[in-house]
DNA sequence: CAATGTGTTGAC
DNA sequence: TCAACACATTGG
């Protein structure tokens, strides 16, 4: 509908589809009672559409299902389909690239660290928001995804001449995928050199062999600028957590850290697991916020995003999706801003 | 006219 | 945040 012209699986889908006033019992009857109902006079599409067994889906009037996330208060349409589970598939696609890899789903209990898992982390990681909602409406996400694996392949088999193939798969060599966020308290970012990471996070991400816990090591952190950090991780046993000390001190005075700003970690989703920690304000809206340090390269966030690679000659072409969004400019209509990352 | 997806509301 | 529901908008 909005600009494109590819909608491949509308024109085949809604052939088929439309044909009866479908009340959709396909699959399972899973919620028997919504879908069935009594029959008899109330025709299940004279008023209650079945509700989903899915997160993120909704039930469309004509029988189809739509997906939906919601970020910051707003509703991202992901599209319609023919199928409950592929509009549950969407969301789970989405959520991901939302929420990071370890969101809720509807059916990836089987996330572990296979290639494949890596694969789809970094292309996900390496397309912006708007972009991966994009391909979800227009139901090219899966040939997307086929597409940059294949490019992937060929960067992993160097040309004989010693060069990397470049060009397109580029962006994966940057991608990276979030850890966790930590709203930093006063103490924090106090005069006690060390900032508490929670438990939950510590344990799952920077895991500490349990001779070095008391020791502690060096972990090394790379932020916007490029600028790499040096943090000793341990383990305190007086209280019982996991704290970054020494150099932390450093950090909070170079970006003016101040309670309540929000750090967040994260890691390349290559072979090198590569650290990165960034800071932004409080995610509310309206303030103003001064900003000092992390001028303009916040347009290259992660460095990732600036390789369009699409492939969806439309409204977004091949503008850097970054450029994009700052824009407002969504992908065509008004589609609602969807910042970067 | 049928399908999409936004406006809106209330539950959690 | 999230889904239910109504219906305005859209596109053929």
């Amino acid at each position: 509908m909005d600009c494109s012209t590819d909608d491949q699986s509308t024109t085949t889908e809604t052939i088929s589809t439309v044909a009866a006033p479908v009340t959709t019992p396909p699959l399972i009857g899973s919620n028997g009672s919504v879908v069935i109902d009594v029959d008899g006079g109330l025709e299940a599409e004279s008023r209650k559409l079945p509700s989903s067994r899915y997160k993120g889906v909704v039930p469309q009037p004509n029988g189809r299902w739509g997906a939906q996330i919601y970020e910051k208060h707003q509703r991202v349409w992901l599209g319609t389909f023919n199928e409950e589970h592929e509009a549950a598939k969407a969301y789970d696609t989405a959520v991901q690239r939302f929420r990071g890899r370890d969101s809720v789903t509807n059916f990836k209990p089987l996330p572990v660290d296979t290639e494949e898992a890596g694969l789809e982390a970094s292309f996900l990681n390496s397309h912006s928001k708007a972009e991966i909602v994009d391909m979800l409406r227009k139901h090219t996400y899966n040939d997307e995804f086929e597409q940059s694996k294949r490019n992937f392949s060929l960067k992993k088999c160097p040309l004989s001449d010693g060069f990397i193939r470049s060009g397109h798969g580029q962006q994966l060599v940057n991608a990276r995928e979030p850890l966790f966020e930590k709203t930093v308290t006063p103490s924090d970012v106090g005069k006690l050199n060390r900032l508490v990471i929670p438990k939950q996070h510590a344990e799952k991400h920077f895991p500490l062999q349990s001779g070095t816990t008391s020791k502690g090591v060096l972990l090394h952190f790379e932020d916007v600028g490029m600028k790499v950090w040096r943090f000793r991780y341990s383990y305190w046993n007086s209280s019982q957590s996991y704290v970054l000390t020494k150099g932390w001190s450093r950090f909070v005075k170079e970006k003016n850290l101040k309670a309540g700003d929000i750090v967040s970690f994260q890691r390349s989703t290559g072979p090198d697991k590569q650290l990165y920690i960034e800071w932004k304000t409080r995610t509310g809206l309206g303030e103003s916020n001064p900003k000092p340090v992390q001028p303009v390269q916040m347009f290259r966030l992660f460095g990732v995003n600036i390789f369009g690679s699409t492939s969806d000659g439309s409204c977004n072409g091949k503008r850097s999706n970054v450029e994009l969004e700052l824009l407002g400019v969504g992908s065509c209509k008004k589609q609602r801003i969807i910042d970067p990352l």
